[in-house]
DNA sequence: GTCTATACAGTGATAGAC
DNA sequence: GTCTATCACTGTATAGAC
């Protein structure tokens, strides 16, 4: 229900309604709405983070030693960007949702992503720091930062490149979004000093 | 306000107090909280896409003929990351504020962000193909949409990358996103097809 | 037309009865 | 542990004064 109405447009009273318990039973159990949406999305994104080692994993192992950068981007990125679509039916509004949370000011949501995610992030940020080795460190944290921003603006796309493009383009479609995304952000990571 | 606390943390109430008016001016004169919020950032917007559009016209005086892409990913970029810092306290805020709604889900913001964007965006998204001829147009479009991401994440930003990096980069400095931005996503629009 | 006071239906949270 | 009743608060609507 968060995923497809909103943090914010999904009432404790809708949720206990669905779920044919008493008003109270979010607080008692989970101390507030906001730690509901904590423990469902704590959940996801485990998973998520799983998918993701599991991908940087299998470039260790791959025919390029060090990992190609193209093969750690599409580790990272691409299960940020599909997982969950296809495992339940509110796949698409859920990848929604966690993109809007790492937006989100509200400091609960921020240190949940962070306990989430970072360590993964910093692993696979190693990684690509040492495909990269003409390149200093700091730079490629940035263009890190980068990457992370076009990921997330893919997933949360809702209209504004097909409204540039009349049309044209339909950004939240994650085959297609991968298959650009990759060469550009190879590309970027690459650029000289 | 708004850019300080944040649309929902912010009450009619509080507005109204501080104003000292009336708690019903503002569905008086606005319609609704909503509507002051599009009043406020459509006054705001205006004059970014202003500056937007000198950057524009500045391109194409340029000595470059057609513009040169780091000259127009410029002009497109560092307004965004800028405009409002140096005018009026809040100016960091308002920045975060203008980015935060480009990613929120609600219809409302997302038609007033096409309505005061979309035409200066679209001015850009022609010059920028006009600068690669070789590539297919919407390639272009496509690379265009991972700009846009990178530089909302970037305004956006508030800890995420200080977090990973362990505090080494600040990415809500503007000067310095801007610097590592354009070559990145130079390189990144130049990526052969 | 503009401003005021007040009422209303909604929210999330919670003290206390069972 | 669970549930009810109630709390403080939100944005909005409206009747009436100026």
């Amino acid at each position: 229900m968060f995923a497809a109405r909103g943090v914010a447009g999904t009432g404790v009273r809708d949720i206990t309604a669905a779920a044919e318990v008493n008003l109270a039973a979010i607080n008692y159990h989970f101390g507030s709405k906001e730690g509901l949406v904590e423990a469902v999305l704590a959940r996801s994104a485990q998973r998520l983070v799983e998918e993701r080692l599991k991908g940087l994993a299998e470039c260790a192992e791959g025919p390029g030693r060090p990992p190609m950068l193209e093969q750690l981007i599409s580790a990272y990125v691409s299960p940020s960007l599909s997982y969950g679509r296809e495992a339940g039916m509110d796949g698409v509004a859920f990848i929604r949702l966690r993109a809007r949370l790492a937006v989100e000011s509200e400091e609960v949501y921020r240190r949940l992503l962070a306990r989430t995610f970072d360590e993964s992030s910093r692993r696979f940020l190693e990684a690509i720091k040492a495909a990269l080795p003409a390149l200093p460190p700091d730079l490629v944290t940035w263009r890190f930062h980068f990457m992370m921003g076009s990921m997330i603006f893919c997933q949360v796309d809702n209209g504004r490149i097909q409204s540039i493009s009349e049309g044209a383009i339909d950004a939240s479609d994650p085959e297609g979004a991968l298959a650009r995304l990759i060469p550009f952000l190879a590309a970027g990571f690459r650029a000289p000093p």
